[in-house]
DNA sequence: CGACCGACCGACCGATCGGTCGGGTGATGG
DNA sequence: CCATCACCCGACCGATCGGTCGGTCGGTCG
């Protein structure tokens, strides 16, 4: 079809990928993947050490994605106000482009417990990333508080809001689009999400609103 | 311990609550929950039909326990304003106070694809619950709209902002505890997440705040 | 040519899955 | 005194789980 020169390494990330972002770690069979990807079950093993090192090379790179957008809008030299507008439009576009990524986000938190005892370094490497780009987030909100440009609110407690109000939005699934009356990938839907979070932390956490 | 004469049944509950919030329906075993509860596998089936059956009684009871606490909230006779504040207060410390329902609600948004083709009449009523909840949701936001209180925002997406800030946040879990610096459940981070959610709503979403 | 190698597979392993079955036990009540 | 009932159990079922093993195939290199 479109791509039929993708190694097969990269073709079973990609099915894993939709797969446990639908159905969770626990819920996907290797067999399942396997069958998915076009492949024999034991040729997985062949490309990954077992299943948790496969579901962790996946979240890692659901991770890094996500890591790669949000950094050069952290970094960025422009003022408090313009880097956190910059940071809702470049999440939200994110999520929006890649439906599994807020799944397979939210669910690693929850089973992080699950599969926490596993030492394995890819999971190590997810946990780096992600501790990474969180810190890049604290250090917009706190650098606004600084300057007196946000409120002094809790950086923490915001940031807990602002993943609650993207990750959890486009995770929603079938509660969102009945909510939204439309589904929640739509463009419109997604474009008028970001006009609400804007104006939401526009008034709710900017000093002096325009 | 406390309770000697708890019925099996509700022990039963009790125990798969706590296992399919920290584990998830597929993480979670009839043998796991049969020896938690003090029992052997077969006396599950005595007191339900099926694994879905259990879960959806599990997911049922939660979401009726939040159903009864939110209720009066939004039938209350006070102002918008007042209303939106009693509302986070009430979801917080319900959320705050049993600490598998953010958990086991997060979950069911995502896991419904997973099992949604069961027409169990359990999972129907959860359903309706649910939805009569955030219908009441809506209205409170939507009178506040209306009235010119509110800003004129959405409603269905503050209705998704609102659940972000609170379910997500209370199923957070080790990444929430280690955002805030302590435990997401202490005394004082809850007391602080009513707060900052307080400030934020009422900038962000009053049209003439105090 | 033969040696080597990465990719792939079918068959198989022990363990566990949800669920069934037949039977045991103790209280209730005619 | 015996029948009934809710409650509970161990043994068992077919299916599936993650993972292993031995081996086949096509290419590449000396």
């Amino acid at each position: 079809m479109a791509l039929p020169t993708l190694s097969s390494r990269d073709k079973i990330l990609d099915v894993a990928e939709a797969l446990f972002a639908r159905r969770g770690f626990e819920g996907v069979g290797m067999r399942e993947i396997a069958t998915a990807a076009g492949l024999g079950k034991s040729s997985l093993f062949h490309h990954f050490r077992s299943k948790p090192q496969l579901y962790y090379e996946v979240l890692g790179r659901v991770i890094e994605r996500l890591h790669d957008r949000l950094s050069p809008v952290v970094a960025s030299h422009s003022g408090s106000i313009e880097k956190l507008d910059r940071l809702i439009d470049v999440l939200v576009d994110a999520l929006a482009e890649q439906p599994t990524t807020a799944r397979l986000l939210l669910r690693a938190l929850f089973e992080e417990d699950a599969t926490a005892h596993d030492q394995l370094p890819e999971a190590i490497k997810c946990e780096q990333v992600l501790a990474d780009t969180l810190e890049g987030i604290q250090r917009l909100l706190r650098e606004g508080v600084d300057a007196g440009v946000f409120r002094s609110v809790s950086v923490a407690h915001t940031v807990q809001t602002l993943i609650g109000a993207t990750v959890y939005h486009f995770a929603s699934g079938d509660l969102g689009d009945g909510l939204l009356g439309r589904p929640l990938l739509s463009a419109e839907a997604v474009s008028r999400r970001k006009e609400e979070l804007h104006n939401l932390f526009h008034h709710g956490l900017v000093v002096r609103p325009a």
